[in-house]
DNA sequence: TATCCGATGACCT
DNA sequence: GGTCATCGGATAG
């Protein structure tokens, strides 16, 4: 459906990540789902901070031990979302990247508020700094209000949630992004495989 | 069936 | 900088 995105997830998924800087995560929600949003609402944010999960030699993915329930929609098509569970009481959204059934996928761990900020505090708690309602992955799935319900679906078949190229104004891409070790992880901690906006203060 | 522990965040000092 | 909440997947028995 989207070409420029489809483009996109065929690079390496190291390559993937860095080139999703800059694109928008926007989630519209149903009207009357929230008692903010009497009319619908709809919640957008530029991704800043990303990290690639591999399928060989990376200990750290989901899919180093191969495919189970939890992850399955890691091995679907690339523009997949994979949410999962972490710690009892979080949830991280990854886009799936790679062919079919291999597990690669990119950890999209901030983006920068953009739309629906309201919305996001009244998902967050009010009184969160703007700086900290999207920063972190677990934080971001509760501004947007993503659950284990949106694991599967794809990002750009014109569903609710969906990817959204950069704006075209200035700054909306990204010029330059740094690169380091990802973060939270033990297993094959030294992969330079997280991707964040320089200068971005939206970042972890 | 039991045990271990994580791609985190909030709150404390 | 440390602690803890909280739970389901993965693994071992």
């Amino acid at each position: 459906v989207n070409r420029a995105l489809a483009q996109l997830l065929r690079l390496p998924t190291p390559k993937a990540a860095a080139a999703l800087l800059g694109w928008r995560l926007v989630h519209e929600l149903d009207s009357g789902a929230h008692a903010a949003a009497p009319r619908g609402v709809r919640l957008a944010g530029r991704i800043v901070e990303t990290e690639a999960y591999l399928a060989v030699d990376d200990d750290a993915s989901h899919s180093a031990r191969g495919r189970t329930a939890r992850n399955a929609s890691m091995f679907l098509a690339p523009g997949h979302a994979y949410v999962y569970l972490i710690y009892g009481m979080h949830h991280c959204l990854n886009v799936v990247t790679a062919p079919e059934g291999v597990g690669e996928a990119v950890l999209v761990r901030a983006v920068e508020p953009l739309e629906g900020v309201e919305v996001m505090e009244s998902q967050r708690g009010a009184g969160t700094p703007l700086r900290d309602l999207c920063r972190g992955p677990g934080r971001l799935c509760s501004a947007f209000g993503l659950t284990r319900a949106h694991d599967g679906l794809h990002l750009a078949a014109g569903g609710a949630l969906r990817l959204e190229p950069p704006a075209r104004r200035v700054g909306a891409c990204v010029q330059e992004h740094l690169v380091g070790p990802r973060i939270g992880i033990t297993k094959s901690a030294a992969l330079p495989l997280r991707f964040r906006e320089a200068g971005s203060l939206f970042t972890t």
